[in-house]
DNA sequence: TTAAACTTTCAATAAAAATTGAAAGAATAT
DNA sequence: ATATTCTTTCAATTTTTATTGAAAGTTTAA
């Protein structure tokens, strides 16, 4: 397989995964391309290579900033504006698991903390309730897992990005 | 909060959640349905409850059997059939856990190793090519750690399963 | 065998999400 | 100040996905 048709296939899978991720066909697309392009591209370059429209490349170009995966840069004399993605990815598994959780488990905690708090009432038993409440407390208590094991692994990359980045500094070391 | 509203904020929520991580609203709103109902629903009650139609119904509780975290359950004299929720969190973690890396990171695993086999050619720089198999083997690399960790989980879910039913068995020991 | 009670399927439809492209907005050069 | 080059926005449109509902299929009872 030649090197063009091998980035191409990259960019369909890192779509199909994306998509079935909750993240837009697209937006995963422009992110592969870039992990894939070795220097930074133009949004000239995006929309040509992936064949889509400049309103689309600049809103996904833009999410992917949003998600801290994607930088602009800026050449000295050039007035457009060039995009690369974050190649380590560790700090790309880091920054994603980072957004997410705030995206996601926090909004769904604080619904479950919320609702825990029902009152009883005469149009449902106590046991009703009660299992209520107990279902709620062990979602609550997996999330609480869910969020710890993210923590950890937030930490770990972190501090491995950290060992890294000394060693580079302090080669002899 | 009373109960009934309790129930549906979290319909609400589950539906939401589940949206942001690739699965149907309503697939999602009706396993939290099924979670929250103390005992099993009939095709009806999921209809009714939902605001849903019969087909839809019928379509989303066959997406979740095949998940693996809805079982149908039959009553003796009773013709029509009935639905509950696995109601065990840590199973029911462990079940989609199974199932998503079925799905998509074997997927994507077989692509990362397909395109990774690039050939050298007149086109393409040596330096071009190598950038490409760094970048594809760290994400192939990240991936396996990914699997070994879900398989970890999953090891960790099924004695810590295993072991509660053991308890269960031998409350003496 | 026929009817009754339910489940499943799927083509048509509706709803949601993504995409386009043209116009408006910014930034820089002349 | 005006033109030029690029970026951003957003209403209209297209595409994709989900939903409906009626017909076909299945199972049990009489």
């Amino acid at each position: 397989m030649q090197l063009d048709e091998a980035k191409r296939r990259f960019i369909e899978g890192w779509g199909t995964l994306g998509s079935a991720w909750g993240v837009s066909r697209t937006m995963a697309q422009v992110h592969a391309l870039l992990l894939v392009s070795p220097g930074a591209l133009s949004a000239e370059d995006i929309m040509e290579q992936l064949q889509i429209s400049r309103g689309n490349a600049n809103m996904n170009v833009r999410a992917l900033m949003d998600w801290g995966i994607v930088r602009k840069e800026l050449r000295p004399g050039e007035r457009r504006e060039f995009f690369s993605a974050e190649k380590d990815i560790h700090r790309v598994a880091t920054l994603i698991l980072k957004e997410r959780r705030k995206r996601e488990l926090e909004p769904i905690m604080r619904v479950l903390s919320e609702i825990k708090q029902v009152e009883p009432t005469p149009t449902a038993t106590p046991e009703e309730t009660e299992a209520f409440t107990k279902m709620i407390g062990s979602i609550q208590s997996f999330a609480e897992f869910a969020d710890g094991a993210a923590s950890t692994l937030i930490k770990a990359d972190e501090n491995w990005f950290l060992s890294t980045f000394m060693k580079l500094m302090r080669p002899g070391q």
